[in-house]
This record gives structure tokens, C-alpha cells and sequence, in this order.
DNA sequence: CGTGCCGGGGA
DNA sequence: TCCCCGGCACG
């Protein structure tokens, strides 16, 4: 709380025009940024007897956290916080991508043995499960992964600064290359729909079978089918690690679903073709019910945290920052395929998928904050002493909430 | 009803 | 890009 306040001293006093949108987005992120450290942490905490596999998975949750600060948040949080997210974050993906020599034990809370196996050592490369990010320049010199942790400290304010803008489109798009270069080597494509698991191998054969059996129609826009299905290669799927993202989201999710059946379980794919697969195809579904969910505000997320707060505008930051975790665990194509749901709103193929409420009702909207703005400040008469976004009718940089 | 500000539009 | 404002949500 005080921090927030704190924080939006120095930056917003100058008030320049470039920054409205990103004030903008700030303020809904800020608030953000506490609730969800506390969801993380409550979570983490939370999950009683798990022992080893929990620590297994600690190490993917600090990857989550730190995808989900570095995707807009950054600038609110303190300092200290940053840091720590982006030298976990730095090693997280270092040990998941490299080999493990690499990965010094130092700051690490979770155990170095075991987990390394199936997460790194199984699959030709860590890649897969954890968002192949640097993994695939294998080049054992790629620059990016080899940062020490020191190096990576020493550098972590250029860090934070660029990578607060960069980093979540580069990120994104970063993965995306990433995935289909890989991919394009061998791999299957999942379909996400709802209750279909189904695998094919050829992407134009994954398209159509969405297209024709999901989309009911020849010809929807293209990036629609991209949306419903994700690539997996064959290794990865096991390896991936369902537990991790699984047990850090059902929790809330599955208080929250005002959705209609929770897939995992009560849908069972219709013509699961391989046995073996069953498993994480329910993984993969529920990531695309997160998915969904999270696209759409109403979803629960919150349960766990203070319902005050909380306005659409958590909602859909929520929803952003789980988006790396998601794509992380392998589903592709969701940036492009989200934005599209958010933008057509799934209209009638809606299944369990839809738990959409009609996005209209939770506008993007944030309760007023009580913090004193320009207007009030220095009165109407005085406007011209008004900050820009005051004078514009623009979100207040001067004193943002 | 005052206020904050989104979304849109003009210059 | 700067500036303005209609209109809406919130309190």
C-alpha cells in the first residue's frame, strides 16, 4: 500500500505526454502487482503435503513469478522485489534452458536434484516445458543463457528498465520464433478444443480438423484455428511438468469456474487416440480453459485474494500475466489467439469454453481512487496548472492513485 | 451531481 | 502528436 503510493511520486511529477498510456496501464497494473505477489505466495504456501514434487515445482513457480512481473509490472514494484523476480527469473530459465552446471545453487530455494531430470535432462533440451526461450540457440555459447548470477544482479536496473518494455512483446514474439523453428522439426499439434485431445501431426491437418469439426465452417479467419490448437513434440509432453502449473492454478480456478464443467475430468476426449496422451491432454485443456477463463474477467482469479480492489482491471492484467505460464507449458499461438478471443469474443462456438460473460459488463473501467487530482488540487479556475491528462480529461499523471 | 477518465475525433 | 470533449462510471 504505502509503496504504491510512494511510488508514484517522482515518476508521475514529470509529466510528459509519452506517458499517459503507459500511466494508464500502470495503475491497473499496481495494484496488481501487490495482490498477485500475495496470490503467489498464499499459493505456494498453501499447498500442504507435496513435500518433493513441491519442490520440483517451485522452481517452474518462480517462473511464473517472474514471467508475470516482467510483463507489465515492473515499474510499481519495489526495487528489492524486481531484483529478487528477475535473478529468480534469470536462474530459473538459465537452469531450465541450460545444462545444469550452470545454475548456481546460490539464492535458489528449491532443491538441485532430482526434478532436473525431468524437467532438463528427459526432453533433448529443456526447451519445451519452460518456454524455450534462449534453449534453442543450443550453440553451447548462446549468449543468453550464461549470465551468471552476478552478472545478471550487476545488470538488473538496465534490466528492469528495458525489460519493462521489451520484454513482453519481445517475449512473446521471441517465444513464438522460437517455438515454431522447433517445432517445425518434429512435433505434433494438439487440438485445445474443449473435449477433443486430438493429435495430428501436419498443423494443416490440426487447422482443418478445427476448422470443420470445431469451427463449423470452411472458412473463419485463420488465426482462429491457430487458437485452438498448440504444438507439442512428442518428448515434451511428458516431461512437462502438468503439476506445477496445474496445482498453482486449479486451486482458484476451479473455485472460481462459474463455468459449466471442469474439463479435466468431466470431459473426456471423445476419440483419444493415444493412450498415453490422455493425461496431458486434460493438462493441455485445462491450460486452454485457464486460458479462456482468464480472458475473460469474470473469471474467478481473485477468490484468493482481496476482493476490493479489484476491478475489471485486475482482471485482465490477471489475465495477462498467467499468459506466460501458460504458453510456457506449451501452448503456442495464445498471444495471437487470445487477443483475437478478446477481440470477437467467441461468439457462438462458445462450449465450456465460453464461460464468457459478454465482455461488455465488466468494462475496462477502475473504481476511483481517492487520491486528489489535479482538478481538485488546483480547482477548475486554475487549470492550466492542471497536468496534461487532467487538462485532457486523461488519466492523472500527476497524482495517479 | 461532481469527478475521473475512456474513447473518439479534430487540427 | 497535441488537444479537446462527449459520455459514462463511480462515489
Amino acid at each position: 500500500m504505502a509503496a504504491v503510493k510512494s511510488q508514484a511520486g517522482p515518476g508521475a511529477m514529470q509529466s510528459t505526454a509519452g506517458r499517459k498510456k503507459e500511466g494508464l496501464v500502470r495503475r491497473c497494473v499496481q495494484e496488481n502487482a501487490d495482490v498477485q505477489k500475495h496470490q503467489q505466495n498464499s499459493i505456494l504456501q498453501s499447498s500442504p503435503g507435496l513435500g518433493e514434487e513441491w519442490t520440483a515445482n517451485s522452481e517452474q513457480s518462480n517462473t511464473l513469478l517472474f514471467l508475470q512481473s516482467s510483463n507489465v509490472n515492473l515499474p510499481y514494484r519495489s526495487p528489492e522485489s524486481v531484483e529478487m523476480d528477475e535473478i529468480m527469473a534469470a536462474m530459473v530459465l538459465t537452469s531450465l534452458s541450460c545444462s545444469p552446471v550452470i545454475q548456481s545453487p546460490t539464492q535458489r530455494d528449491p532443491l538441485p536434484h532430482g526434478p532436473l531430470d525431468v524437467e532438463c535432462g528427459g526432453g533433448e533440451l529443456s526447451d519445451s516445458g519452460s518456454s524455450g526461450y534462449w534453449s534453442w540457440e543450443h550453440g553451447s555459447v548462446s549468449p543468453a543463457p550464461s549470465p551468471s548470477v552476478t552478472e545478471t544482479e550487476s545488470s538488473m536496473g538496465q534490466l528492469a528498465d528495458e525489460g519493462l518494455h521489451m520484454e513482453p512483446e519481445l517475449g512473446a514474439r521471441d517465444e513464438l520464433e522460437t517455438r515454431r523453428c522447433k517445432i517445425s522439426s518434429r512435433g505434433a499439434y494438439r487440438c485445445l478444443w474443449p473435449g477433443c485431445g486430438k493429435v495430428l501431426t501436419s498443423r494443416v491437418g490440426m487447422k482443418r480438423h478445427i476448422r470443420i469439426l470445431h469451427l463449423g465452417g470452411p472458412e473463419q479467419s485463420h488465426r482462429e484455428e491457430d487458437f485452438y490448437y498448440t504444438e507439442v513434440s512428442s518428448e515434451e509432453e511428458e516431461p512437462t511438468p502438468p503439476s506445477p502449473s496445474l496445482s498453482l492454478t486449479s486451486g482458484p480456478w476451479s473455485s472460481c469456474s462459474s463455468t459449466p464443467s471442469q474439463p479435466t475430468s468431466a470431459e473426456a476426449p471423445p476419440s483419444s487416440s493415444a493412450l498415453s496422451q490422455s493425461a496431458p491432454s486434460s493438462v493441455w485443456q485445462i491450460h486452454a480453459e485457464h486460458l479462456y477463463q482468464l480472458t475473460h474477467p469474470c473469471a474467478p482469479i481473485e477468490l484468493t485474494i482481496s476482493p476490493d480492489s479489484a476491478s475489471s482491471c485486475d482482471w485482465t492484467s490477471a489475465g495477462l500475466q498467467l499468459r506466460p505460464q501458460i504458453s510456457m507449458s506449451r501452448s503456442r499461438s495464445i498471444s495471437v489467439g487470445e487477443q483475437w478471443l478478446q477481440r470477437n469474443s467467441v461468439p457462438s462456438r462458445s462450449h465450456t469454453v465460453s464461460a464468457s460473460p459478454s465482455r461488455g459488463h465488466c468494462s475496462i473501467r477502475k473504481g476511483r481512487g481517492e487520491a486528489k487530482k489535479c482538478r481538485k488540487v488546483y480547482g477548475v479556475e486554475r487549470r492550466d496548472q492542471w497536468c496534461n491528462a487532467c487538462r485532457w480529461k486523461k488519466a492523472c499523471q500527476r497524482f495517479p492513485d
